[in-house]
DNA sequence: GAGACGTGGCC
DNA sequence: TGGCCAAGTCT
């Protein structure tokens, strides 16, 4: 059948050049009884949600030296775990993390269940990471579909409906690929086709090993699938970071739970809104009484509004502070560091 | 179920 | 340079 032929040649494929990555045993090495870690397999599942190989990398390698298991996890406070997650973005991501490390250990003996539906009920294991873990950690067959996978699907049978209409579709044409065998490894070759050779922008077909089937290079522009509707731009908005030091000390704050950046340390700031702060307005919501100037803006991109800081630096005291060495400012979110760098770099 | 939720790289 | 994009989940 087609089917069955598009999937060895890909399988093949996967084996021949499957990507070498931290958390990954490659097909050779499971061949001689090797597993992966299931651990690993959900940590870098979770890093990699919305997130790049090269971004994600670095913060798999740290995590799992510092903790090996999801024991050592478990049991490490929640503030050391979302420093560690600064930069990484999308920090519900690490408390749901930290949640479902708590869960397993406590509940499940510190042993991650083995069944997608098993999975599934974990803080931050959704539909796809659940089908994941269960396919490349315990080999059960399931239909793991992420950006990759939806496109590739998109290519393959030149989807026209757009997406995020056509997720049902694009859904039920990868499920009609999985088979019982290799489970895991045919997950993880469609997500490497999808990542090396069918990139979103200027896809290599030339390489692809099922360029055979593909009914969007018989178009003539695979790189047009799949469509998309076009998106809303995003609003604009504006706040007031203070950039308060008590000598080689910076003052940050604890951001409240859940929200935009919760539960991460942040810089005192004032509410974010659609209109530019005046000198009085910043002067009136500023954290402590002080000698406020103006050092400036910056600005950064979220991935549903454009914010610029407007940047005020005192020295001075404050109550409710947390008081941070430099060094100790590498546990900020990337728009917290820009601003303080920006900030304190205006003081030399 | 539509919107919230980060970041850095690319062209 | 600014919009687009990357291995989604939660509410």
């Amino acid at each position: 059948m087609t089917a069955d032929t598009l999937r060895a040649q890909l399988l093949a494929w996967y084996d021949a050049g499957a990507r070498d990555l931290p958390w990954r045993v490659r097909p050779a090495a499971q061949a001689s009884g090797l597993r992966a870690d299931p651990y690993r397999v959900w940590l870098s599942e979770v890093m990699l949600q919305q997130t790049t190989v090269p971004h994600a990398t670095p913060y798999f390698l740290k995590f799992t030296a510092r903790w090996p298991s999801v024991t050592d996890l478990a049991n490490e406070d929640d503030g050391e775990v979302m420093a560690a997650w600064a930069g990484l973005g999308y920090y519900a991501r690490a408390r749901n993390l930290l949640a479902c490390a708590r869960a397993v250990a406590r509940e499940h003996g510190g042993v991650f269940p083995d069944t997608e539906e098993g999975l599934r009920i974990l803080p931050g294991l959704g539909p796809y990471t659940a089908a994941a873990v269960a396919a490349i950690a315990f080999d059960r067959p399931g239909n793991v579909v992420d950006g990759n996978v939806e496109r590739v699907m998109a290519r393959l049978f030149a989807v026209e409906q757009p997406l995020p209409d056509a997720k049902p579709e694009l859904k039920r044409l990868a499920a009609a690929l999985v088979r019982d065998q290799r489970p895991g490894d045919w997950a993880q070759a469609l997500m490497d086709l999808g990542a090396t050779l069918c990139r979103p922008k200027a896809p290599i077909c030339d390489r692809c090993p099922v360029a055979g089937h593909c009914a969007a290079l018989a178009t003539g522009a695979p790189e047009t699938f799949p469509r998309r509707t076009a998106k809303a731009e995003r609003p604009h908005r504006y706040g007031v970071a203070y950039v308060l030091t008590r000598g080689e000390e910076v003052a940050l704050v604890r951001r409240p739970p859940k929200g935009l950046l919760g539960g991460m340390l942040a810089l005192p700031t004032s509410d974010w809104r659609s209109a530019r702060w005046s000198d009085a307005e910043a002067l009136d919501a500023a954290p402590a009484d002080a000698s406020w100037r103006g050092v400036g803006e910056v600005e950064h991109g979220f991935t549903h509004f454009t914010l610029t800081l407007q940047l005020l630096r005192a020295e001075g005291e404050a109550d409710d502070v947390i008081w941070t060495a430099r060094r100790g400012l590498d546990a900020l979110p990337s728009v917290f560091l820009k601003a303080a760098r920006a900030g304190l770099g205006a003081l030399l």
